[in-house]
DNA sequence: GTTAGCACTCAATATAAGCGAGTGCTAATC
DNA sequence: GATTAGCACTCGCTTATATTGAGTGCTAAC
């Protein structure tokens, strides 16, 4: 347990730390004011934060870094969260004013907006189609063989892929399906359609066609596939304003981690509801292991929509950012809560 | 006019230079055995040159490098195009040889191997659903005022977006002109679909539909509005593995202008036919006047479908990448060839 | 026309000196 | 006992200075 003294101290050093930089000294926190101790007392705490592992030196005769442990106390207990500035209320404001009927749309433009206010890297995950309802299929032949299944959600997310069309069926009878399917599965959220599929509809379809049973089996693949939610990306180079990735090869992997999509779902692996702060090191994927990642899920009806994430330096403005995640996901949230309907 | 020993001292250094990244002296010229003159003659020869600005000296005792005119000349007269490796063409016909019913994935595809077989930064373009045929068309309402247009082309490319109906239009006569349309714009091409639009379908149609007009408008701009071609990116780090590139400041500008679509496009606005290379300040984008960009369109029937290309410094591999993107440019052009039928 | 020779240039590297921000420890003070 | 002034010490950073070596341009000889 630190005492008050400590704790101040501490705060102090991350906060100075945050802003500049550069390693901090006893006196130079001796001087900003709210904490009223001289250097000499000031170095002892610092000499028994270390000892604590809550800070670093980088070398004998520099100031005191946090360490990770250090910024993670600092999170945890420390951190006073200023909210929104009304700058940034206003430019999110503005956003949510403007019409937009995608998802991918409002998603895509989150994301813009977050790496703008924080200058970090945005990292927005959504929608998961698995968490909305099927609004419209539609099975569009290519050639003999093959076709494009189009689904549309609920919230006007168009999903499309090819698919195999098994050998021998009739045009008509893959409109008898398709238009089937329309009928019983429109407004079904997609958790449920494998099971209304073979509780209603394949009863049902045996009556009006023949060999469709194959059929029907791919577009059930096709349908209950749980698909990869898109990810948006804003400010990668961001990072590269960074004083400590000035050196380019500490940057490479980070911006090839953020260039593969499956390495970056990676990090979003089992965040939980809420807000997260993943730091430094805490973070599995190596890559990272200099950087922090704050993420915030945002959701409706109790079920998760999507996340939307910031990934900036350990030494990251933990306090504006979670601020800020906060307050837009529950504008996000609200935003297409408007849409369910 | 330049004499056939400058020629060949200029291919040497240019040669040279891509190779190692440092400035080239005539002494390491002499050694190499394909120019069997002594120093003092090469550098005669090589003030010549630079008097004719073809080279340039980073400093008074250092060697030389080529200019934007020297590589000019070099692309231009001296280069040697060595075909394509074995083992590069092992891996692009193993890509071919894949199953890929969407345009998309091709498309992506081939800007993955392109950077990899590479190590510079591809940027492919395409399709341009204007060079297609409209395949199918649908409209998905979201709610009274606005819907989902889809249109799929020929080449199973899925492309939507939002349209706003016109007030009290019913759902019955949207379906009645959404069957129209697909009646007779089926297999049209997307450059005539306006005309056969205003030739056939209006007459048609008033005799359907009252009040149609406006809806009738809306879907026509939504069909024939040019949609900007997809972009792929593959690669975009590998510029950081350039010496040239060492500083993150530079970086910066290139990375930044990446991740803007519109300036990506503007690289590609204007380029002719075939393989076309711009290098250094001849690219009208300022953030890339220190490399040099090689795009060759691909195309089938005489009409252009898209662009690849590869980013990569002026000192580039010039002869390695005009060889790969004019090999590859063919085999696309003849890989969708085969799907146009 | 070609080249050997030589003085010269200048970035890059190495070496040393000095500075200064910051520390830890000790002893005096509150 | 807690706090702080004082001081010697550390060490990265900056600046100054020398050294090196790759490369040049010019001249004179071949």
């Amino acid at each position: 347990m630190l005492s008050e003294r400590q704790r101040m101290i501490l705060t102090a050093i991350v906060d100075d730390y945050i802003r500049s930089a550069e390693p901090v000294g006893s006196r130079s926190i001796s001087k900003r004011g709210d904490v009223i101790y001289s250097p000499a007392t000031i170095r002892n705490e610092m000499a028994d934060l270390e000892e604590l592992g809550l800070l670093e030196q980088p070398h004998t005769s520099a100031g005191r870094i946090p360490s990770i442990k250090g910024y993670r106390y600092y999170v945890d207990h420390l951190i006073r969260l200023g909210g929104v500035g009304e700058q940034d209320v206003l430019k999110i404001r503005g956003f949510f004013a403007e019409k937009m009927n995608l998802w991918e749309e409002v998603v895509s433009h989150a994301a813009t907006i977050l790496s703008q206010l924080t200058n970090y890297t945005s990292i927005v995950l959504g929608p998961e189609t698995f968490s909305t309802t099927l609004k419209h299929f539609q099975l569009v032949p290519l050639n003999e063989s093959s076709a494009v299944a189009i689904i549309v959600t609920s919230t006007g997310h168009v999903e499309h892929r090819t698919v195999t069309l098994p050998e021998g069926i009739g045009m008509d009878d893959v409109q008898k399906i398709v238009n089937l399917l329309n009928d019983k599965l429109a407004d079904v959220p997609f958790i449920k359609i494998k099971s209304v599929l073979h509780n209603e509809v394949g009863r049902e379809l045996s009556r009006f066609v023949d060999r469709c049973e194959q059929l029907l089996q791919v577009l059930e693949n096709t349908l209950a596939e749980k698909t990869e939610p898109k990810v948006f990306l804003s400010g990668a180079t961001n990072i590269l304003t960074q004083p400590e990735f000035k050196d380019v090869d500490k940057v490479k992997n980070i911006l090839d981690m953020l260039e593969e999509t499956p390495k970056l779902m990676q990090l979003f692996q089992s965040v939980p509801e809420g807000i997260q702060v993943r730091i430094g090191t805490e973070n599995v994927v190596e890559a990272i292991n200099q950087c922090s990642l704050i993420t915030a899920s945002y959701s409706y009806d109790g079920q998760s929509l999507g996340t939307i994430g910031i990934l900036g330096p350990t030494r990251m403005d933990y306090g504006k950012v979670i601020s800020l995640l906060d307050f837009l996901s529950k504008d996000m949230a609200l935003f297409m809560a408007r849409w369910q309907k």
